[in-house]
DNA sequence: CTAATTACTTATCATATGTAAAGTAATTTC
DNA sequence: GAAATTACTTTACATATGATAAGTAATTAG
């Protein structure tokens, strides 16, 4: 009864493992176990810097942001809207405190993954540890495409780039955390978009 | 008699393994079977523009660096020294062709693993998968870190790093390699070391 | 609803980097 | 070893972006 009920608040990220690796359903109860549902008001900071990264999380509704200051200035460093997972893999995948920090753009629904758990499931269940080697390989896919976004496209190209890869983050995302994420200051990006 | 001939040529892959997560004896020799040593010449491309990445490389003596062509122009997308391993990433786990080359940048002694037999072997030896789950975890804290440093860190800022995390360099790659690993022209640079 | 705050834009000026071209140094080829 | 090629630097000029400041629009707080 309990079980019914608490698969149905975890259903949209057993969809998205589907999609990405399909998982035993002991492996799913396994990993359900150590899931807990959890809410943030927009602007709250769900994990802070300094602290050591030790909990992925599920976009179920929402979106997210990771971010950090260089000189004072707030960088934002990446989006994760729904049905994606955040975590900051540098501190989570070292063990060293992270530098930087886990905020709510918008009111936001997550589910939490104790990862010291998950990385112990991963003995047990091997399907597991599959679906999340998947997980990081598509992630670690991204940033070198964002790589070669930043290393040699201007910041106009990257800007029309970003507008057609999330159609709608004009209407969800604050203009200065675009112009920090596409390495510009909003100063600049206010040019870009009166067309230069 | 030829398996301790054989172990010899991997030594010193397997000792990077021993670094990075130690796995079974009978791990390893699965591995080394799907291993073999090859050599090129300086300047060689290994891997061409077009191909699927099918195999993973692990460097044992020279350099190799990735690149892709912008507007005719050359871009290097990083550096693979001694004891590294190599592959383009953004084919290798989707299956699709990739659009960029590796090069050897000195004459160079490489391990080459066929990535659909290893892939294979996960299935039998998840101390493999273990393993290689590490390994992508550290190639993706580097790309992050990457990100950081073209997001918002000065043409002379990533210059300076560069020397630090890697003292040889310049002993050892082109500048104009490095130029545009670090998303600025040759000439840039030139200005940039000339001591701005 | 008003005042205060925050977000965004516009303008001005300074600066870093790009582009093009020419010159020098180093390397490769025969 | 001479000629050819490639690598690197320097210069001059153009341009994109940063910094600062001021103005406008939108949001939030009381």
């Amino acid at each position: 009864m309990f079980q019914t009920c608490y698969f149905k608040k975890v259903q949209s990220l057993l969809n998205q493992i589907k999609v990405i690796y399909p998982i035993s359903s002991s492996a799913e109860k396994a990993l359900l176990e150590i899931c807990c549902e959890v809410r943030f008001h927009k602007g709250t900071n769900v994990q802070l810097i300094g602290h050591t990264c030790k909990t992925i999380y599920f976009v179920k509704k929402g979106c997210m942001r990771i971010y950090y200051f260089k000189e004072d200035i707030d960088i934002t460093e990446s989006f994760e809207f729904e049905n994606y997972f955040v975590a900051r893999a540098e501190s989570l995948f070292t063990g060293k405190p992270s530098l930087k920090a886990i905020q709510a753009i918008e009111d936001t629904l997550l589910i939490a993954i104790d990862s010291n758990l998950l990385f112990k499931l991963f003995d047990t269940h091997r399907d597991l540890e599959r679906l999340f080697r998947k997980i990081i390989e598509a992630s670690y896919v991204n940033t070198v495409n964002r790589i070669e976004s930043l290393q040699f496209n201007t910041a106009d190209e990257r800007y029309i780039h970003l507008l057609k890869d999330h159609k709608d983050i004009l209407k969800r995302i604050p203009l200065k955390f675009i112009a920090s994420y596409l390495g510009i200051t909003p100063v600049s990006l206010s040019r870009i978009r009166a067309h230069k």
